[in-house]
DNA sequence: GTCTATATTAAGATAGAC
DNA sequence: GTCTATCTTAATATAGAC
């Protein structure tokens, strides 16, 4: 056998916590679909929260550093643009796909669903244990745009995350739509290109 | 009695349904909230899913007709700036403040929930039963700005969607945590007024 | 580590008396 | 219209054999 049982919980709970969330996928539907016993949930994480947890923080423990690493290089300048602030995103989120197919979305997707559903205990976990890596980010953001006021960022940043969350939700349809229409071939490295630079311009407005 | 049983299921719903979501509210909760006998839902609406339309409908009937109207008035108009279309959306949602206390925050978090939570059958009845005032929208953004091409206003369209239903689902978590952090009182009127800039920079980018 | 079987709780929905 | 009582289903979690 190829994968652990334990490794197959999480690539199957990955998988449907992006699609249906947290509170909508249950240990049953996981567990069958992995072709593993019920139980074994519980022998392996404790209980549900601690999976949730321990699906998050696959990516986050390859994300986080690799952003963490972009910033600082880019704080090397003593000046920077907006645009070259959201650039230093644009390489750990597409190194995400090399760790698992649809990695940068499914990441973007769990991320938001942490935020959206009832999950107070997963949002602890992440400004807790990324606290340094997220606010160097906004740290290089209020440098690119010294004039912004902290509660104007904090606004901004969170509108930006939603719109990041609700795109790679339904980047499926999307991209199916638009091939349809364009004739042009979309992935998510496409969706990445529009994105930036709308979000660079909402930051920084 | 000042309120029928209807009423006073359809005022407990809607606050309970924007605080927790609609899969977390139960009920046995709204029933029991309201005074009302658990058995009186399924009198009075049938199933659960059509008591959620029915608290949602009570907003979507005030305010799409209104967002319509303005979105007349401001075609009257030979040309116009993306921040006017955005503009036009301010007055519409602000009253919905006058129909209940605190009618603009409680529709925005209803919104959102619809799209975050599994509600396939809302954003269904949304798109369907109010595709007029959604298509006017779209043709009022192209008009502000014609250089926009149809593959680059159809992604920064959904952007901006997703920037509005993510911001209405975490908004009652975001005004807390802001409140915390800046000791001033938010309300939904505060967050309108980030939004709007946000969105038409992004959008005209 | 894995399995079966089960405890426990809570949900949506309805039948039928009043 | 309203109430009590109950049906049915499905969730998390665990005990205990193997």
């Amino acid at each position: 056998m190829r994968l652990t049982t334990k490794d197959k919980i999480l690539d199957v709970a990955e998988a449907l916590f992006a699609e249906h969330g947290f509170n909508d996928t249950s240990l049953r539907t996981i567990t069958s679909k992995a072709g593993v016993n019920l139980a074994s949930v519980n022998y392996h994480f404790g209980d549900k929260k601690t999976l949730v947890r321990a699906v998050l923080n696959r990516y986050l423990e390859a994300f986080m550093p690799a952003v963490q690493d972009a910033l600082i290089t880019l704080n090397l300048n003593h000046t920077y643009t907006m645009s070259d602030v959201f650039e230093s995103l644009r390489e750990p989120l597409r190194a995400l796909g090399d760790i698992r197919p649809n990695g940068t979305s499914r990441f973007m997707l769990l991320i938001g669903r942490g935020y959206t559903d009832v999950q107070g205990h997963l949002r602890w976990f992440i400004t807790t244990r990324y606290q340094e890596t997220l606010s160097l980010f906004t740290q290089s953001v209020l440098k690119a745009n010294p004039n912004l006021t902290q509660e104007t960022l904090f606004w901004r940043l969170h509108f930006t995350l939603g719109t990041c969350v609700f795109t790679m939700a339904s980047s499926q349809a999307l991209m199916e739509i638009a091939e349809n229409d364009y004739e042009k071939q979309m992935d998510a490295k496409y969706i990445v290109d529009q994105l930036i630079p709308y979000l660079a311009a909402g930051v920084a407005a």
